[in-house]
DNA sequence: GTTGCGGCTGTATAT
DNA sequence: CAGCCGCAAC
């Protein structure tokens, strides 16, 4: 991967080289003679950029420079000659990330400094590291890393070997626990009681199987990475010094995201010089699901004595309204380390909020709003298409964009969304490449021995593995052994015999310097046909995937060989296809942190979808403050536009179900907030909360409150408040809609909000089917419709 | 050994 | 609604 350009820089950085002491002189003249990167630095973040020595926790508020400002940190202790490049190690936790600070260093320094700073994901660095020392932890250093599918496959294997029934004790579930202990540092011997206890009382041998397997298999995840690494340097003290030595000036950002593993791997390396500068925000930290410890930061001071903490509070980002209405939900949360943000841009547009009918009409309307505004609205002047952004709660939203940005012709672009990666004909192809580089690679041979059909099924398979066991060779090899033993005959074998040729073949082609690796992925691809097994498939879909192999097989170009460009695959989960078109952006709120655009859409912001009841239900109040950051986090990602909207109703599984606004939504201040209400299906203002809480059902309402304590905000008390007063309360404009739920007969006449005036065709318990006289036949729901002689009585 | 169908289940968030 | 898994027929 692109982290580091200079295969051998750890040997270059333990043995300093003859450029460096002029290197120095230049950079001491260079900061002696001027330091363009402090200039328009704030007091605080130049204080974050001077403050060298020692332990510095910066935190900087969303907006508030703080990548500017580790950049400029890196800048001056280059510049200054206080550091060499290769004794500065800058941690992030994406490749984005990496990216976008490596981009800007290189811009600060110019062609000023020769060499680059340590600059990769808390991964990538680990893998490079790992690699040197592999053999300490029992593995060789041209190891494997498992993605989540081979994992998942290989924990499989262990627990039906068990005889656990892997219906009740599903393989993902075990992965979830082993990953949690993995970023908790814990490792099989030093799993607590407590915890090994869990997976049916099976957990912690599982566990420890699963290391042992990863072992044979020279193979490990990715939360080994960083597991062996602090493992190593528990155990090795000299390993430890050595990198103690080199990496003399550590950064780390977005440090609120850190878990134990990360945590204890930095203090490791920090431990003799403390020269560690910490940035982050406790409230943008958005994962506490995956081992992150806010704790981390709240205790820096503690961990670090005589650490120097600056704040960066000044927003450069956004519009007050929009600072302020963050502000306002974030204010929601306790335990908080406390910033104020403030902004110098007063003015501004105010954050709207919309309330739709239904997902439909919310993907509907911002279409067009997004179409309004490549040519410029009252509210903002012209803008393109990238500069606008969706942020989603979960995934699955996303479909309700796609398929409207689709049928409009909007250009839009998933970030994150099922990667290229992860599609099964590059998986496919990456396990041939594998197999290639390394011959033991097990998970891979499953994976292709059959594919394409070879004739060779579960049968045959299982032969080899017992072959394979009984000789303690890879399948690979027991391949080779079961035919010398004539142990399977007819079509299989001949098929086998000339996989296992062509695997050599190929092999050595790779080892063989005058062929490029290019051409061995090719061959394989080829030579095993399954390219072939895609040609012949009649599927709408195979096509694509053809393209996706040319794509595939035209990214190695920017790699040396096959296994570097398979560490980078395993390493890199971003996307970016560089596509110069305009798109709209769509992406998780966990996809956007550190970006930002001029104007974002925060859509579904309903009880249940966001805050997830799920974070609620496992983590209860924790969790819905990890929510409220994500809300926080979500709002200060726009510049000057800011639109959260919500859905009354909502597909769910199929299955239309009515939610209330969020919780979030009634913490937003109302002095920055303006109500967007569309025309023509929330005219009316009179009593529309009681409106729309009758429609949805006190029932329901009580029945929710009743289920969890949870139900304890503002916002909630509010929504209850308003439901037992009978008086129009102060509330927002906004309502849906209905009856209350009443039986309706086949060939009933009967008015529908959206889709006017219609006749029953069906009933089916609350559902019905429609045809309506305008918009064809649909399926509603009973407490949707009402009579239509009734019709004049409802305020439309 | 392969393919196709039907039933069941289940949703987050990601290096 | 969709994807996955298991089962039954080819």
């Amino acid at each position: 991967m692109s982290t580091f350009n200079d295969e051998d820089a750890f040997e270059a950085a333990a043995a300093p080289q003859g450029g460096s002491l002029s290197q120095r002189a230049m950079g001491a003249a260079l900061g002696a003679r001027a330091a363009p990167y402090l200039d328009g630095l704030n007091p605080a973040q130049r204080e974050a950029v001077e403050t060298l020595d020692g332990p510095v926790l910066m935190l900087a508020g969303a907006g508030t420079g703080k990548t500017k400002a580790l950049t400029a940190r890196i800048a001056h202790l280059l510049t200054t000659g206080r550091a060499r490049p290769n004794e500065v190690l800058a941690v992030t936790f994406t490749n984005k990330a990496a990216r976008e600070m490596k981009n800007r260093v290189g811009t600060l320094l110019g062609e000023a400094v020769e060499g680059v700073p340590w600059l990769g994901t808390f991964h990538s660095i680990c893998v490079k590291q790992l690699r040197r020392h592999a053999e300490l932890v029992g593995l060789k250093s041209n190891f494997t890393i498992l993605d989540t599918d081979d994992q998942i496959r290989l924990l499989k294997q262990l627990i039906v070997a068990e005889g656990v029934d892997d219906k009740r004790w599903p393989a993902r579930m075990l992965a979830g626990l082993i990953d949690s202990w993995k970023n908790r540092a814990w490792t099989p011997d030093a799993l607590p009681a407590s915890e090994a206890g869990d997976y049916n009382n099976l957990g912690g041998k599982l566990y420890a199987q699963y290391q042992d397997r990863l072992r044979t298999l020279n193979a490990c995840d990715f939360g080994d990475l960083l597991l062996h690494m602090v493992t190593i340097f528990q155990t090795h003290p000299d390993v430890l010094e050595q990198y103690q030595r080199w990496f003399r000036y550590i950064m780390v950002d977005e440090y609120q995201d850190t878990n134990v593993a990360q945590y204890m791997w930095l203090r490791l390396l920090a431990a003799s010089h403390k020269n560690i500068c910490c940035v982050g925000d406790d409230d943008q930290s958005i994962y506490g699901w995956r081992g992150a410890e806010v704790g981390n930061i709240l205790r820096f001071e503690k961990d670090f004595e005589g650490a120097k903490i600056v704040k960066l509070e000044q927003n450069y980002r956004s519009t007050e309204h929009i600072l302020g209405a963050a502000s306002g939900v974030i204010a929601g949360n306790t335990g908080r380390l406390g910033k104020t943000l403030f902004t110098e841009a007063k003015g501004g547009e105010k954050v709207r909020l919309i309330g739709h009918w239904d997902g439909e009409e919310e993907a509907r309307w911002m279409g067009d709003e997004i179409e309004a505004m490549q040519t410029g609205t009252r509210r903002m002047d012209p803008i393109g298409l990238d500069q606008i952004a969706i942020l989603v709660r979960a995934s699955h939203q996303m479909r309700s964009f796609e398929d409207r940005f689709l049928s409009i012709g909007l250009p839009y672009r998933v970030i994150g969304g099922p990667r290229f990666y992860e599609r099964l004909e590059i998986r496919d192809a990456m396990a041939y490449f594998r197999l290639i580089t390394s011959p033991a690679d097990d998970l891979a041979f499953e994976r292709i021995v059959n594919t394409p059909k070879r004739g060779l099924g579960d049968k045959a398979v299982q032969k080899i593995q017992t072959m394979a066991r009984s000789n303690g060779v890879s399948l690979r090899d027991g391949a080779r052994l079961l035919l010398e033993a004539k142990g399977l005959g007819g079509k299989g074998a001949v098929e086998l015999a000339k996989l296992l040729d062509g695997l050599d073949r190929w092999s050595a082609s790779a080892r063989n310097d005058s062929v490029s690796h290019i051409e061995v992925a090719e061959m394989a691809l080829e030579e095993s046909g399954y390219t072939e097994m895609w040609q012949n498939d009649k599927t709408p879909e195979a096509p694509g995937r053809l393209d996706n192999l040319k794509e595939l097989v035209k990214a190695l170009e920017q790699f040396e060989n096959l296994q570097g460009f398979l560490e980078h695959i395993a390493l890199v989960m971003d996307n970016d296809s560089e596509d110069a078109t305009e798109k709209v952006s769509i992406m998780t709120l966990h996809a956007a942190k550190g970006l930002e655009f001029p104007a974002v859409f925060l859509p579904g912001w309903e009880d249940g979808l966001f805050p997830s009841q799920r974070s609620m239900d496992e983590s209860g109040v924790k969790g819905l403050e990890e929510e409220r950051r994500l809300a926080y986090v979500g709002i200060t990602r726009a510049e000057k536009l800011c639109t959260i909207s919500f859905a009354g109703n909502r597909r769910v599984y199929g299955q239309w179900q009515n939610a209330l606004p969020s919780r979030f939504v009634d913490e937003l201040p109302e002095r920055h907030v303006d109500v967007l209400t569309p025309p023509g299906i929330y005219g009316h203002q009179a009593g529309s909360a009681n409106d729309m809480l009758d429609a949805l059902g006190g029932s329901d309402l009580h029945e929710a409150a009743a289920k969890a304590n949870v139900y304890n905000s503002p916002g909630w008390r509010r929504l209850q408040e308003r439901q037992s007063s009978r008086g129009a309360p102060k509330a927002r404009n906004m309502t849906i809609d209905a009856q209350a739920v009443s039986a309706f007969t086949v060939g009933e006449r009967v008015f529908h909000q959206k889709f006017g005036y219609g006749e029953v065709m069906a009933v089916d318990g609350d559902k019905l089917d429609v045809s309506f006289d305008k918009s064809g036949d649909k399926k509603v729901i009973g407490k949707f419709l009402v009579a239509a002689d009734s019709a004049g009585d409802v305020p439309f």
